[in-house]
RNA sequence: GGCCCGUUCGUCUAGCGGUUUAGGACACCGCCCUCUCAAGGCGGAGAUCACGGGUUCGAAUCCCGUACGGGCUACCA
């Protein structure tokens, strides 16, 4: 291998087609381009091949570009960064193709085929039903030469097709996933490699830019296992080098089909947008059809490009697991410590309008400013919900209970359950005299020692009084921890709160009591 | 129809002829911990390695069939 590298430099290419956005397939298939090129020291090359112009857009190519940005991936060629191979739009390259052509119908290893896309359905359709369909039946190939040069020389439209070779020996390649593949020659058919509109198909200008590039090994989806026969045969035509090539096998759905819109979530945006860390998605890309040892689930892109290695790619298509891919978000949550966090949720508090030292909604440039004034204090909030957070999605509303000011509104469910009992007014009552006291420090350690004399007073369970400060303070039965809340809420409002749901369970009290007494 | 490819717990995978009573992870279940929920710890259930034939002293691993799934079979990419 090391010996293979320094005959032939690696270069390989990512070269999706802007026809739509970057999906988890594409982004897969990039990222182990990219773990390929690092691991090899060679170059990533970005190729946009965008040669169906009605389906291609420039919002296409930008989206994939933000995401594969996003993703943490970098080229070294192509848009935006430029190179010596350039340019890196197929729509830009049309001179290639043509000079390309123009070698093959000086060599006589290219004919003008005058079939209409019509007639060519027809025929097809009809040797299908035979059962014996082998491609074009090469009825142009036969032409004599006097008619061809009268119809060109009219300007009758032609596509240009491959003269293959009438014998050729089976058609052999190793693929570096797939080991040996072979076809035989007699599947192969004069395929078209120049349109009648002079437009390049994509077997044939895919093979040009990859030669061009110098492209060593082709790494893409698995659905063009069945092109490479033909691209070999463009290659030897021309008299190119074969590269190495290496398929990837499909990504499916949870219902075992071909991933796509029907299931959810496809374009790596929506994940960002779903509150996915990159670092995350691309690690769970990654193991989704590759392992590091077997063992190991969580590695960093570094890892990645340290030990990428195509012995390692699974053949076999992988299902989509998105309960794996939380859980590998959540991981990523819990180590990436307390800065990184708040960097990564500040879009989300703002969107939320969640700010520190602001009730209600806040704006975006108020969440900004409160974050940079308040650091300390935000950073404070990692530690509460790291490990309960499995998105950023999941954490905002986690936490906005700490930025409603004195005024908190309470779920009504966990008052019910919560805030009934008899003893609870008193209960809080007891704590508020408790934390209004200013000789505690207002750090949680000392709130909860000073709480737990609470309960052990009055002789009841300690989980009944505080699931009622919980809800006091938090609104909800369920919550982060308790007393580094009220630590992060403040004294004043800490208290307020307390007061409020004090009064709450006094009126329950009462009304429980109306319902229960006999009259 | 033809050609090519694939098939190990529900899911992702380890496994490259003997170290395998098939290992790990997610999900699931139970217990522990506990101020709730999580997290964490411990344990459990879950795969006759698609099926059938070979080869071999020995096969999840090699070969051949069959079934199922996918791809290609375009003047799409």
């Amino acid at each position: 291998m090391d010996k293979l590298s320094i005959e032939k430099p690696v270069r390989v290419r990512f070269a999706p087609s802007p026809t739509g956005f970057l999906h988890i397939g594409g982004a897969r298939t990039a990222i182990y381009n990219w773990a390929f090129a690092r691991r090899m020291g060679g170059t990533f090359i970005l190729r946009i091949e965008d040669t169906d112009p009605e389906r291609s857009t420039p919002e296409n190519t930008a989206q994939i570009i933000r995401s594969l940005r996003w993703l943490g991936l970098d080229w070294d060629e192509g848009p935006e960064v430029g190179g010596d191979f350039g340019p890196y739009l197929q729509t830009e390259r049309f001179s290639t193709y043509g000079m390309a052509l123009k070698h093959l119908q000086e060599n006589d290893l290219v004919y003008p085929c005058f079939c209409t896309p019509e007639e060519l359905a027809a025929r097809r359709e009809s040797a299908l039903s035979k059962q014996d369909f082998h491609g074009y039946d090469r009825s142009c190939r036969h032409l004599n030469a006097d008619e061809v040069s009268a119809r060109l020389t009219a300007g009758e439209p032609c596509a240009w097709r491959l003269k293959l070779p009438l014998e050729h020996d089976d058609i052999v390649f190793d693929d570096a996933v797939y080991g040996q593949i072979t076809v035989p020659f007699s599947e192969m058919d004069d395929l078209i490699c120049v349109r009648s509109d002079g437009s390049p198909t994509y077997n044939f200008a895919a093979v040009i830019d990859d030669s061009n590039m110098q492209v060593s090994h082709v790494i893409r989806g698995d659905d063009h296992l069945s092109n490479t026969p033909k691209q070999i045969l463009i290659y030897e035509a021309l008299g190119l080098e074969v590269p190495t090539f290496a398929h990837l096998s499909m990504i499916l759905g949870a219902d075992g089909k071909r991933l796509s819109k029907r299931h959810g979530a496809t374009s790596i945006e929506a994940y960002r947008d779903e509150g996915y860390l990159s670092e995350a998605l691309l690690n769970y890309l990654a193991l989704l059809g590759w392992s590091l040892d077997g063992k190991t689930d969580i590695f960093s892109a570094q890892t990645l490009c340290e030990n990428f290695s195509f012995g390692r790619v699974s053949k076999n298509p992988a299902t989509f697991d998105n309960d794996k891919l939380t859980w590998v978000n959540s991981t990523y949550i819990k180590e990436m410590g307390a800065r990184a966090f708040i960097d990564a949720l500040t879009p989300w508090l703002e969107s939320a309008g969640l700010a520190y030292g602001i009730d209600g909604k806040a704006n975006a440039e108020q969440v900004k400013d409160s974050i940079q004034d308040n650091r300390d204090w935000y950073e404070a909030i990692y530690p509460l919900i790291a490990e309960r957070a499995k998105t950023l999605a999941d954490a905002a509303p986690m936490v906005s209970y700490l930025f409603s000011g004195s005024e908190l509104e309470m779920d009504e469910k966990s008052v019910q359950k919560c805030l009934s009992a008899a003893e609870i007014p008193n209960l809080l009552e007891s704590c508020i005299t408790i934390l209004d006291n200013p000789s505690l420090e207002w750090q949680h350690n000392n709130i909860e020692a000073a709480l737990r004399a609470v309960p052990e007073v009055a002789g009841v369970k300690p989980k009944l009084l505080f699931q009622a400060v919980r809800v006091a303070i938090c609104g909800n039965m369920v919550s982060p921890p308790l007393f580094e809340s009220i630590e992060l809420i403040g004294r004043n409002k800490a208290l307020a709160r307390l007061k409020k749901a004090a009064e709450t369970a006094s009126t329950i009290a009462v009304s429980v009591k109306d319902v229960t007494t006999p009259s």
